[in-house]
DNA sequence: GACCGATACGAACGTTCGTGCTATTGTCCG
DNA sequence: CGGACAATAGCACGAACGTTCGTATCGGTC
């Protein structure tokens, strides 16, 4: 890899932790040039604009997201244990020192909501991705009969992600400690509603 | 009412609808002022700094919230009907007009997470009386008999939020239209689990 | 009719924003 | 060892930021 690519992404990593802080917008190329001892227009020339940086730290945030939380949750198996591991990870995501301002696609949603342009449509598309895929394991699930059938998998994933969001917002805002065991409670309601009966299971 | 204070509301009005757009640091003192066809100086003195100025669009938007969401769900009785008029409002709220950005609330506590100060700090004061108040309608709905003692009014308080958040995600960001039906589906559930089952209603 | 506080204005402050140029440094291949 | 090219720095730009200042226009009080 050349030095090139190289600092590009050190500079996106530092970008994507400052972004997580401050948000997409709040992100300024003077302030993340000087947290890398870099130039502002050293810095600016692997971008050539703040819309592409923004874009870049976005898809960047997404891969390492794929990587610690999709990925290790793929080699469970199907049904709760995947969604319990893909859950658990997600938890360690946003709590975790990678990103110290939580997790990135939760700022940039609330951020963007109402901000067209090419920066959001990004963001839609990578939450889009990460909604199915929500969706889609808990097909999965069905399909290998732990999950009930006559249960929408995009309710399941609505669902899931506003046990998440509600964690972000008493864990980081309201600093509670008590919002990960709440949390992981909501998480196991969700789950004993959906999961087939243990005797019908049998029957299987 | 004195001129000055006629002025300063019609500026929070249009102050809180921008800031539900653009967040409350997007909010901007020139562009608040030219939609409003004052001069910025003359705006300005009205608040002195940018961080009065936020604060009392948070305050002026809590004022709203309370009268249009919670107040009118006092009148309901205790229990099931008064948590479903909390919510359905509380969805009302997010998707109506009079904030173009959906709750600013929402917006301002993803923004404001991880920087400190007075605003952070007001913002939590408001979300935590938010909370605490869920908390206490489900507590006197355990009062009056209709929800079971042996569930949290945290939790309770918490999962709604949830609800509540992931229908502002998939509402405001990914335009979802089936979002708000998905919420209504999580809050019949939650409920379901929460009251008390008839026949021991009907026992005391 | 003179004074006064409240309200609003225009102009300007110093700073920071994103973004161009131009030059200099560094790295790697022949 | 030298020449090509990628990578970074220096400097400047116009615009926008929050804030301050001096001033003009009021309605109301002595």
């Amino acid at each position: 890899m050349s030095k090139g690519s190289l600092t590009r992404e050190h500079i996106l990593g530092e970008a994507s932790a400052l972004a997580s802080r401050v948000g997409l917008d709040g992100l300024t190329i003077g302030t993340l040039a000087d947290s890398l001892n870099m130039s502002k227009s050293g810095l600016f020339a692997h971008f050539r604009s703040k819309e592409a940086l923004q874009i870049q730290v976005l898809d960047h945030a997404a891969e390492r997201f794929v990587a610690s939380v999709v990925r290790p949750a793929l080699s469970e198996r199907r049904g709760a244990a995947r969604v319990r591991a893909l859950f658990e990870r997600w938890l360690a995501w946003d709590a975790g020192n990678q990103l110290p301002g939580g997790c990135i696609f939760v700022a940039a949603s609330a951020e963007l909501d109402d901000q067209p342009g090419p920066v959001r449509d990004h963001l839609i598309r990578l939450q889009q991705q990460w909604y199915d895929a929500l969706a889609t394991t808990y097909r999965h699930g069905v399909e290998a009969g732990s999950f009930r059938a006559d249960f929408s998998a995009e309710e399941f994933a609505q669902d899931l992600y506003g046990i998440m969001l509600a964690y972000h917002h008493r864990s980081r805002l309201m600093r509670d400690p008590a919002a990960a065991e709440r949390a992981r409670g909501a998480f196991e309601r969700l789950l004993a509603q959906v999961v087939v009966p243990a005797r019908e299971e049998a029957h299987e």
